[in-house]
DNA sequence: CAGTTTATGTCAGCCTTGTTGACTTTCCAA
DNA sequence: TTGGAAAGTCAACAAGGCTGACATAAACTG
């Protein structure tokens, strides 16, 4: 433990002790943690419709980008067409969501929300922004900012492009 | 949009523009593309020797806590014990896991990886304390306090109760 | 000592959500 | 007009959650 302290801050002072093995494994712990919450209350909306995970992740970008095609889907979620299709489809059918045959090509599906949809994205969403606006508060501003420097920081290359362009850089 | 930006601030100025439903939207999803990236490096290691990430979490945590009763993980990982039992089999099968009957208490099961366990846990760890450390780094301490700060905050209470148990207080 | 509670393990069966592989239909674009 | 991309579908499988029922040993309690 003494060693690994010495390492990760050798030849730089005490200005990288932030680095040490047992702040990583600290910062580990949170991230498992946090995501248990994090993804609770969500859970249990679901659990009460018939729903899991993969529907919300499904109805929170198709209501982030409406009209997004289900190849730009999978990109975003990183799951096989055949895992996302099986979601959809009961999406669509339970009328939650809809496919429009794209307009200028017509082998693309646009998926919307239907106002069924809108209800139940609204219902996880708030239930999850409920909980971070809450952690955000009780943080503090500057707490936010570094909260998403690091998992900005933490993200493969391909998903750090999905987030940011959902960025609004207007301000 | 305007209209939510406006309300979340409304009565305290521009203090707690911070708090808008997009800027926790946004928070939502760096969670999300951030516990990607954070599982990614191990989930490869763990395809590669037939493992998934319920072993990954008892292995973590059985190192974290060497000779913790079967019963203390199960309040950790918050899952049913036939699910953790069919990961602690495997484990012992394959002998990375340990498990002593206690001396005190018969009843209990006191679990301890053997030198295999630690090789896997030491291959699986250091692989996502690369990524959280280049993170870490990347952001630069004040970010990390914060990014500790938020996720404490989002974590339920029994869980931030299991976080802080590993918390080195003597600093 | 008898009865109850606790810790653990186990069997069976179910669900969600991921996977691979093979195949079809539609239809844009060179 | 034809190759290939986009989308959908079927089948089979696995990990890892879950519930419910039951077994065993040990500890506790009256």
């Amino acid at each position: 433990m003494a060693e690994r302290t010495a390492s990760a801050s050798m030849g730089r002072g005490d200005t990288l002790l932030f680095l040490t093995d047992d702040h990583l494994r600290r910062g580990i712990e949170a991230m498992f943690f946090a995501y248990r919450g994090f993804t609770a209350d969500p859970d249990r909306i679901l659990a009460e419709q018939g729903y899991g995970r993969a529907h919300h992740r499904a109805v929170h970008f198709i209501n982030r980008s409406p009209g997004t095609t289900v190849n730009n889907l999978l990109s975003i979620l990183g799951v096989t067409k055949q895992s996302l299709n099986r979601v959809l489809r009961t999406l669509v059918e339970d009328g939650l969501v809809e496919a429009r045959v794209g307009t200028r090509d017509k082998r693309e599906r646009h998926l919307f929300l239907t106002g069924d949809g809108e209800v139940l994205e609204r219902a996880l969403s708030e239930a999850q922004r409920n909980r971070m606006r809450s952690a955000f508060r009780n943080a503090g501003p500057d707490a936010v900012a570094g909260f998403r420097a690091v998992l900005e920081e933490m993200m493969d290359p391909d998903m750090r492009r999905h987030y940011l362009d959902g960025v609004d850089h207007n301000q």
